[in-house]
DNA sequence: CGGATCGTTGATCAACTTCAACGGTCGTGG
DNA sequence: CCACGACCGTTGAAGTTGATCAACGATCCG
């Protein structure tokens, strides 16, 4: 259960046999079924999740009804609403299970306790933080430069393997689309294959 | 020239004098002229900047040789193209100056002595970086969710100052509008307010 | 003074959404 | 084990939003 989240921080940094005991009384692991619930929208977000084995979304319905969903996350990646997380807002996300999920959860108090007894997580979060912001970034910029059909092929280019565990219409959601316009480009898309 | 920057660092962190001296000794200041570049399209990007007086902008050209503002850069802000700096690649944006301006800048090589040599400033980099991407994340959500007009109201209240600062035309970039449509609504927001 | 830059306005156009209907598949409870 | 409902994807027609193209006026600055 552990050994996956210790893969990916020594990805990015170094971590002593003490270090491992300490950040491993940090995380308490929690199985959430499918259609569970992390987190609902409007209450304070109390964990970051590192997902060992699943699949979560995070998503956001707006005033019109319309689900628009800001991440995927599957295992090996992180997911919380940070702004409700680090800063005690109400929460602009909700975030639930579309698999059977295992998940390890940290307290932002215990993520401050963390950081300063093992300096070195400032570090890995902050790159993780970084690489987070340019792939964000890349994503912004291309909603505003992308049309709709090139947005579904960089996606479907860069996220093979993701793309076959989702259902088109939360993928519509994800790249800002309506499902019906998904639907219909697909098919010049998979033309153009030919 | 530096008193500015530690200000910045001491609102996330608590510095020594020493510390102060070494963190001083990697930063190198620069002046800009108006429409000087920092960084052009396709280079690497060398520098990570702190501006300490004046204004940049960050931008892409697409395709169809339309400008796409990623960010403006005032006082008190940092700017790169992070994917070029962090990873070497090249740079998507290039950056130039909207005023005259001055920075302080540091290469990737001594941001990496840094971080090692004042582990603090890995704590000050993950907080910026979180920051960041709460902010990154709304704009995205924003861009799907808002129609021009709110994303107009939006940044009227949410940044005044800047806005102050900003051509129409390259705020109507930012916000991913043309200029023409920017100008219309406008008039309604105006109108309204009255 | 003259050119460059910026904002405005009108007319047309393209992309994507919305609304509506339908067919297929999956899973659950009788 | 089958039937039914829920969910998902597809297709068509009409509607909307914002982009594009073009022309013009105002201001700034060398």
């Amino acid at each position: 259960m552990y050994d996956i989240i210790f893969k990916h921080l020594e990805e990015k940094v170094t971590l002593t046999q003490t270090e491992k005991e300490i950040i491993k009384t940090f995380f308490k692991p929690k199985k959430l079924k499918k259609k569970q619930f992390l987190l609902v929208e409007g209450h304070v977000c109390k964990y970051m999740a590192f997902v060992s084995k699943g699949l979560l979304k995070a998503y956001n319905i707006d005033d019109k009804g319309n689900e628009h969903i800001n991440q995927f996350t599957p295992e090996g990646w992180w997911t919380s609403d940070m702004s409700s997380f680090f800063r005690g807002e109400n929460a602009f996300y909700s975030i639930d299970a579309m698999e059977d999920t295992e998940v390890l959860l940290i307290t932002s108090e215990d993520f401050d306790k963390l950081t300063v007894q093992v300096p070195v997580m400032d570090r890995y979060f902050r790159l993780l933080f970084q690489n987070s912001l340019i792939t964000k970034e890349r994503r912004l910029i291309s909603s505003y430069t992308h049309t709709a059909e090139e947005k579904y092929r960089y996606i479907l280019e860069n996220n093979p393997d993701l793309i076959k565990r989702i259902p088109q219409n939360l993928l519509a959601s994800y790249l800002g689309l309506s499902p019906e316009t998904l639907s219909r480009l697909k098919k010049n898309v998979i033309a153009a294959q030919k």
